[in-house]
DNA sequence: CAACAGGATGTTAACGTAAACATCTGTGGG
DNA sequence: CCCACAGATGTTTACGTTAACATCCTGTTG
């Protein structure tokens, strides 16, 4: 029986494979066996020098590329990272991912991306699955802001890290540490002279919202200040604005935490528009310290979080339950978060 | 010689796989052969209702998921799109990552992220080798920026297609009209009535920046006005500042065109600052419309680019040569951009 | 009633790689 | 001088899946 060829011109014509040269074809030329050309591949066991020159020349000539499908089958790994995001253009989105996506290369990590259309569990859910059809080791999450631990489903066996504090004693979970922050902000306004802040907050349903608004709560009612009605807005720059003309036109307010960056902005524009002076009528403290936060007008004080950091913990925490096998569900790493003063915040007018 | 079993518990210990059931195991426990589980797993040939029932139960009871790897080294395809992208969080940047992820995600792909340190050739080439390692069917190169045809050495036989027309010629190419888009700024300020327009342009070796700034001087000449001196930047709001101090000092500057929304932010905090008006005694132009241009003080008139459009335009260059096996070197997708006049910019002041 | 069509299902083989084991070569010590 | 040993290399096999082909069954039709 004639031993079957494995050169490269008998692949089938239906696939729509992409058919480069396999071990075998470079083994054939350089006259040794697969394993060989496997082992210079892998760079790891014992080969002689100029073996491996050898081989090396014949991949050259070949334009070999490992098959990554193949290497994944046999080894198990496949060396990527899945992550589910939802807007991923928005400001905290984009930087976590930056600096998932870089802590996942250091480690040797490439990182897969889906975005799903909702934060909520069924979309979540839906793309957790699609994602673990593709060749992933484990999973992150960023901010499943709807999504809640009972009705997220996840695929079984696959490790998985969530960058949101509700999910603790589910799945293993990392977060800036939004509580300390909002009470930062409150308590800088609050020292600057002003009788009380009020709250611009993120839309109901997030939870990164909610725990800024409580934050802001707690510190006033821990300052024992009055604690004013709270202004739900939707983190766009345009919610702030449409806020910001209502708070224009109260006199009663001096200070206002909003609780991100852009909304900040919003209401700042509003008051200008509204000929009310920042910081001399009204200080402004946002959340995030977005890249133009140092360049609004005025330059604003806000509470600026470590995305590299979370990036890193995230990784950190999923490549040790990948690597070990085991699942850390009750981790949560809660990474500092810094108050930035600016010009946007200032004592109240006599 | 006894048959090789595939049940679960049998795995080799030293592979840090995640052993999930095979489509064996889910065939014996459904009582039908491997190959009817696979036609259920693809949804495609015929099954008996009550077959496919029996086959469904069995997965969910043991909880299978296809192993993609080993699908992916059948079939040949991995329904992975690899994105090599630098500083992904700059506005341009995470805005058509967030595209191309949405375009690729209605055409059934996913999509594998790498970002690179420098957008320099051996970076470029270095990340697409690592990534040719990885499991994509295509890649997409975001603004190899200092790259160059010559340089850029790419795997052989991968699809590919680059946002930046230098490679017109050498591979497909997709991009923001961004002649187009700086003759209309210029033209816009001349015609509210400026002498002259000057412009704060990005780093030189940038081809979006040389792309602007040519523009911008061809508009001028076009028009038979003077071209002042370049003022360079670097992209970044601390870059526009700096510039904006000069440029406060200079009363014969009435205009400025700026090369991106960040710098002009940076330029109009300077102004301000100066105690400048804008727009009474200096119009500021943008280039992006970031998500806060419209909430900038003033609100910034800039150039729109229309990102979802060029990531399924790249998505669609892409997957084209991926599905037909050929290749479209010579394809070039030019985007219209579009003015956007908002309340930096009037006439000059008498 | 027999042959047949056509759908449902099973069997075989191969995708490219890496682990395990087998074999070969040269070297040094007894 | 021979054998033990170690390093280099080859051979075999299995990873989980799907294409191709083979087979089986059911109902229909001449």
């Amino acid at each position: 029986m004639v031993k079957p060829m494995t050169d490269t011109g008998r692949r089938r014509a239906g696939l729509r494979t992409r058919p480069g040269p396999s071990l075998a074809d470079v083994a054939a030329r350089a006259g040794v066996s697969a394993q060989t050309v496997s082992r210079v591949s892998m760079g790891t066991a014992n080969v002689r020098a100029e073996t491996r020159a050898r081989v090396l020349a014949a991949m050259d000539e070949l334009g070999y590329a490992p098959n990554s499908a193949a290497r994944a089958l046999r080894s198990g790994s496949y060396g990527t990272i899945g992550m589910i995001a939802h807007r991923l253009s928005r400001t905290g989105e984009s930087r976590t991912v930056e600096a998932v996506v870089e802590a996942a290369r250091a480690e040797g990590f490439t990182v897969t991306l889906v975005d799903v259309e909702s934060p909520s569990s069924d979309d979540v859910s839906a793309a957790a699955t699609r994602l673990s059809h593709q060749a992933i080791d484990g999973l992150v999450i960023i901010r499943a802001e709807t999504a809640t631990p009972a009705t997220l489903v996840l695929p079984p066996r696959l490790p998985v890290v969530v960058s949101d504090s509700r999910f603790v004693g589910h799945h293993p979970a990392v977060g800036a540490d939004q509580t300390a922050g909002g009470r930062a902000a409150v308590e800088h306004l609050l020292g600057l002279g002003h009788r009380t802040v009020h709250h611009l907050a993120g839309p109901e349903d997030s939870t990164p919202a909610q725990v800024r608004a409580e934050a802001w709560r707690d510190a006033l009612e821990a300052a024992g200040r009055p604690v004013p009605d709270l202004l739900r807005g939707d983190w766009t720059a345009d919610s702030g604005y449409a806020l910001g003309r209502e708070v224009a036109r109260d006199p009663d307010v001096t200070a206002v935490f909003c609780a991100n960056d852009e909304m900040a902005a919003g209401l700042m524009r509003a008051l200008h528009e509204a000929g009310r002076d920042v910081p001399g009528d009204v200080s402004v403290v946002g959340f995030d310290d977005i890249v133009l936060a140092a360049h609004l007008w005025p330059p604003l004080t806000t509470v600026s979080q470590d995305f590299a950091e979370i990036g890193r913990a995230l990784v950190d925490l999923l490549l040790r339950q990948v690597r070990e096998g085991t699942s850390l569900a009750d981790v949560h790493t809660l990474v500092p978060v810094r108050l930035v003063v600016r010009a946007s915040t200032a004592p109240p007018a006599a």
